[in-house]
This record gives structure tokens, C-alpha cells and sequence, in this order.
DNA sequence: TAATTTGGTTTATAATGTAAACTAGTTTAT
DNA sequence: ATAAACTAGTTTACATTATAAACCAAATTA
């Protein structure tokens, strides 16, 4: 019955990627920066946990010549973040 | 605005230890063990960080010649607890 | 062309989590 | 009475994880 909370949703800026890129159709690396306020080798990092396992799809281009780099929730990050959700409400007593 | 989410808190076994003692009285060691499903180890070390920050008041004793291990919430961990929940939410889209 | 900025990635270190090993004492069996 | 096994935890050694500093390549500006 209890599942245990998904490791790699059970961390701030990991959720947060992920808590943004639900309601977005898409963010750029810049984006995520600002919102989350992270350092951006941290979320270059959590980035790439968060693709390593398909949760989320990264595209890389170029925009006005410079490196860009465009996330997207994928189906399978969001039903994990779904299931985190269920689960960790389990312990917050809403 | 944005406070982050308290470290403390944002451990399951803490938080899953802080999710029965906000609804009990208080709870003893072994139920806790039996409830959280931890290892003794494990659940020893993550009693005694709550305990360090004052999150939970915990009573050492004696029930049948056995040592016994009482915890209680405290007023400073329900609020954190509180605090915590009201945090998280926002990244959770309830 | 030299310094600065952009858009990142790599990596070294610190912090954290966890279970195995240990402690201290109790109960049961012989 | 003593050994073996059990109870109720604690300590500690190791592995994992998180994070920011250092780095890189290319573009822009001075």
C-alpha cells in the first residue's frame, strides 16, 4: 500500500523544476534560473537527474546564437509527480 | 515571501515521525519503529535531531524493567510541522 | 584584442542518510 | 549459576546526495 516517497522528486529544487514544468508547456534553462533562484550548476545538475530518468525531456538549441537549453514535462514525470503528490499528503494531514 | 522548505522536516523519516506525534498524545520507540517501518538505527538518529532543535520532547524511562523511549511533540514541532506543510503545498498544485 | 557576458557543465567538498555493529541490560533455558 | 537469546535502544562507518565554486566555449562589447 505505502510507496515510498520517489527520491528524486523528494528534493526542493528537483520539485520545483518539476512544480513548474507541470503547468508550463515549456522552460528554458534561464526561466527555471530565476524562478527557482537556484545557482546554475545546481540546476544544471537537477536537470539532467530529472532527464537521466525521463522525467522530463531537454532540448538543446540555438537562439540568437547562444546555447539554449528547453525543458518539458514528460507523460511518465507527470504521473511521478502525481503519485509524490499522493503520497506525500499522506503525511501532511490536509 | 518564499521561505525554503525546513531540511528538518524534509526527511520521510522525520516527517513521517512529526506526521503521528502532531495527531497522539505522545508515542514510545517501539511504536514509532513498528508505524514508520525504520530501521532502529535509522529511527534513533532522526529521534535525536528532532530532538536537538526542541521539534520533539523525548522521556527516557523504565516499563518492565526495559528501558523506554517516550516522544511528544512540542510546541515549536507543530508549528514547524505546520509551517512545513504550508510550504510544500505551494510546490504540490492541491 | 582584451575584457566581459551568456549559457551552461564539471568536479571537489560538504552535508546527509542509513544500516550494521555495538552497548547495556533482561529473560529464559539448562 | 551460567550461557544463550532477546529487548531496547545508540554509535559509527560508509555510501549517497547536494551544492557551489571552478571551469569552458562561444558571443558580445569596449
Amino acid at each position: 500500500m505505502n510507496k515510498k516517497l520517489d527520491p528524486l522528486l523528494h528534493n526542493e529544487l528537483r520539485l520545483s523544476i518539476m512544480s513548474i514544468l507541470v503547468s508550463v508547456e515549456s522552460a528554458e534553462f534561464g526561466y527555471l534560473l530565476e524562478t527557482t533562484a537556484a545557482s546554475k550548476g545546481n540546476l544544471s545538475v537537477q536537470i539532467s537527474k530529472l532527464r537521466d530518468v525521463d522525467y522530463i525531456l531537454v532540448t538543446k538549441s540555438f537562439k540568437n546564437n547562444m546555447p539554449l537549453t528547453t525543458c518539458k514535462i514528460s507523460k511518465k514525470g507527470d504521473k511521478a509527480f502525481k503519485d509524490y503528490v499522493n503520497q506525500i499528503s499522506k503525511y501532511l494531514k490536509l
